[in-house]
DNA sequence: GTTCTAGAAC
DNA sequence: GTTCTAGAAC
């Protein structure tokens, strides 16, 4: 980070409009004074009391201000954040500055207070006090008469957890200034800052006073190269440090970590620009609070994908890195398991960037639930070996709520499991070099992350990197897509508008292929749109054969499928009959789509083509009196132009082969004909509400309603049960057999 | 709608 | 190792 975003607490500028004079002054001075809010942050031992006291006691330039504090504001009792809210309120009502003096430390616990600076137009600033924990501590536990009560050893032990929960504030959270200060001249000097704050000052927006981590220095990045540390460049920058680790070398060496994943060990030394103070002050409390520039990375390609490093063993170069750490834990509870804030995590993807097949994408993935799931297929629909991919983790998944994580990368390495795609029969040469590429490509990715959050905190536009590699462009196309990944690795708020704007712009096939005829459908289309009832639907190619039939039964005529054509429907054997006896009544009307289209008018087709079916299963029945039929229409179908299915309840067929198809006919996606056309005459619509879900529901015999385990088990079961229908299939009809039901309605 | 197939389940 | 599921592609 340059001076641009502050560089350090002495490098800040002046308060603008000082002198009372400035523009912005003026304006204020128009609206009677601008009051600030400052969110304090720190743990107990930092000095937020202090600093607050100080900056009431110095401050000689007019600007009220007010500390309000939770240790004091109960009086007697402990205080509470409502009160505390409720207090600054009032303050900033009656133009006062307030500091908020409360620890501040994880975003929940300021978010209220930031919140209601936006409520009342109040510029909020966060001033971070990140004094080294064992500088807090040693303050904490030797002073006496604190407000709160803490002290003793019992504050060492408060300090340490609060300092676990710490998250950097950032200008996202809505702070319009955010300022670090890392010891005490940088506190003194923002106290000065603070006191010679006049009514009519206001401050800098931006971050400022943040430590310098030196940037990465993705050029010297060596990776994995073979053990040849001559080969490795030395770094031009002058805290620049260089680590060597072999993996799978014996002795761990002073400040490592032996890490192990899948079937190998993997030692990676993690190495910290900072002072060594504030490293060991981190130690010290159990935080590794290095937060927002982290990477953890498990080891690729040596789990489910074989790779052999006992075999080729490999050298892995860190250079200079924020921190690198090879991951040996549980890579998706860092942050709440092993007080260890990572903002990136690496992930050993599959080629099909998927869920599941065990070890860390299977865990990663759901410990980021469906959110990373959709954000992945945004970036990048596959990948190939040595390649990687960023993903901006959704604000809604729990690894960015739980764990802060903001983005993961997925990498895929080399493969010598025969079982798995693009295996390479053992070939470490390119395995190596594959594993190599696999390497630079995640780093290369992660510098791009860091950088672009650097770029963030700078207020300046960056180059951010995007998926490196050979990653398949997404349909939508070349570059607009890439730019719009690129923005997404700053702005992840914006991708799902971004995505839905895309999502709106999907090619409607309906309108492609439809005459003018389709125009009264269209309106009401859009008039459930606007109403929200029915999202507009399209139809994929294979989804068009029924309406192509349907418009030109003359073409077909010679098909053995076809068992009628009239004016209005189509009868046609189904090309894939989920039970022993399975057509369709397919009608012919022109943009009847679903039973989402069926009005009124349309009753008297709904009674031909009821009609028309039952006259069909009883030809069947003549055939085999033990067969037994419904009639009824799927909620949502798949294929376009409204059909009737008329099935028998044998479900004795091969083409039935899934959950999907079983539950399409068995569940209340499944709408009896009898029904429908009930719905209509009182209603005018069908209700086709009947969701999704149902068709991933257990599997259950449709007769004595018995679950089972898949659908070989199922179909073996309904081969043999001898059980009656469940009584409402007995009424109303909805059964067609060579028996009578007693119809009770 | 089906086909194909990776990954899960057994 | 084999069977089965479920998601992507068509």
């Amino acid at each position: 980070m340059d001076t641009a975003a502050g560089g350090s607490a002495s490098a800040l500028p002046p308060p603008s409009g000082s002198t009372g004079t400035g523009a912005e002054a003026k304006e204020d001075g128009e609206r009677g004074g601008k009051p600030v809010m400052v969110v304090l942050m720190g743990p107990s031992g930092s000095g937020k009391s202090t600093f607050a006291e100080a900056v009431l006691d110095g401050s000689a330039t007019g600007r009220p201000w007010v500390r309000v504090c939770q240790d004091t504001i109960g009086k007697d009792k402990a205080g509470t954040k409502m009160q505390c809210l409720k207090a600054v309120a009032d303050a900033l009502k009656e133009g006062k500055s307030v500091f908020v003096d409360r620890c501040n430390l994880e975003r929940e616990q300021r978010a209220d207070f930031v919140k209601l600076g936006g409520t009342l137009h109040t510029d909020v600033h966060a001033l971070a006090l990140e004094l080294p924990a064992k500088v807090c501590i040693s303050r904490a536990v030797s002073r006496t008469g604190h407000e709160g009560n803490l002290q003793g050893r019992t504050a060492a032990l408060v300090v340490n957890r609060m300092l676990q929960k710490k998250e950097t504030p950032l200008l996202t959270e809505g702070f319009n200034r955010i300022m670090f200060c890392n010891d005490d001249t940088d506190v003194k000097k923002a106290i000065e800052l603070y006191s010679a704050l006049g009514p009519l000052d206001s401050l800098p927006s931006g971050v400022f006073g943040q430590k310098r981590q030196g940037p990465i220095q993705v050029g010297i990045m060596k990776f994995l190269k073979k053990a040849d540390a001559s080969s490795v460049e030395k770094s031009n920058g002058p805290k620049l440090t260089l680590s060597e680790r072999k993996l799978g070398q014996e002795n761990p060496l002073p400040k490592q970590e032996k890490v192990e994943s899948g079937s190998c060990s993997m030692e990676a030394k993690t190495e910290l620009n900072d002072n060594i103070e504030n490293e060991e002050g981190a130690k010290e409390s159990g935080s590794y609070d290095i937060g927002y520039r982290t990477l953890a990375f498990p080891s690729i390609s040596t789990a489910d994908f074989q790779f052999d490093l006992d075999r080729e063993p490999l050298t892995l170069y860190i250079v200079d890195t924020q921190l690198l750490i090879a991951c040996r834990r549980d890579i998706t509870q860092l942050r709440s398991k092993g007080s260890l804030q990572c903002n990136v995590i690496a992930n050993a993807a599959n080629w099909r960037l998927k869920p599941g097949g065990g070890g860390v994408n299977a865990a990663i993935f759901n410990a980021a639930g469906e959110a990373l799931q959709h954000a992945t297929k945004e970036c990048a629909d596959t990948l190939r070996p040595g390649n990687s991919v960023v993903v901006p983790v959704p604000l809604t998944s729990p690894l960015r709520e739980q764990e802060a994580v903001t983005h993961v990368i997925h990498v895929l390495g080399p493969n010598m499991n025969p079982m798995r795609p693009d295996y390479l029969k053992n070939d470490y040469t390119k395995g190596c070099k594959i594993l190599r590429e696999a390497y630079n490509s995640l780093f290369e990715n992660f510098a791009s992350v860091v950088q672009s959050y650097m770029g963030k905190q700078n207020d300046q536009p960056v180059a951010v990197k995007s998926a490196s590699g050979d990653s398949k462009m997404k349909r939508e196309g070349g570059h607009e897509s890439e730019r719009m990944k690129k923005h997404k690795l700053i702005q992840p708020i914006l991708t799902k508008q971004q995505h839905e704007c895309t999502g709106s712009n999907a090619p409607n096939y309906r309108g492609n292929s439809v005459g003018s005829s389709d125009a009264p459908n269209q309106a009401t289309k859009a008039d459930n749109k606007k109403s929200g009832v029915v999202a507009s639907k399209s139809w994929g190619t294979w989804a068009q054969s029924l309406y192509e039939l349907a418009m030109h039964p003359d073409k077909y005529k010679n098909s053995d499928s076809i068992l009628e054509v009239s004016d209005e429907f189509v009868v046609l054997k189904d090309l894939y009959p989920k039970a022993k006896k399975h057509v369709l009544v397919i009608s012919r009307t022109n943009g009847l789509d679903s039973l989402a289209d069926v009005k009124k008018e349309h009753l008297p087709l709904l009674r031909k083509m009821h009609s028309a079916g039952v006259k069909w299963a009883q030809k069947f029945l003549e055939e085999d009196m033990s067969l037994e039929f419904r009639l009824g229409y799927h909620s949502v179908p798949s294929m376009r132009q409204l059909h009737l299915h008329i099935v028998s309840q044998d479900f004795d067929s091969a083409s039935l082969k899934n959950k999907k198809h079983w539950n399409s006919f068995t569940t209340s996606f499944f709408r009896d004909s009898v029904d429908i056309i009930e719905e209509i005459e009182q209603h005018g619509a069908a209700n086709t509400n009947s969701d999704d879900k149902v068709l991933a529901m257990e599997l259950r015999c449709h007769r004595c309603k018995s679950a089972h385990p898949n659908i070989p088990k199922l179909k073996s079961h309904i081969a043999n049960c001898k059980s009656s229908f469940p009584s409402h299939l007995l009424e109303k009809n909805r059964l067609v057999s060579s028996t009578e039901h007693m119809d009770c309605t």
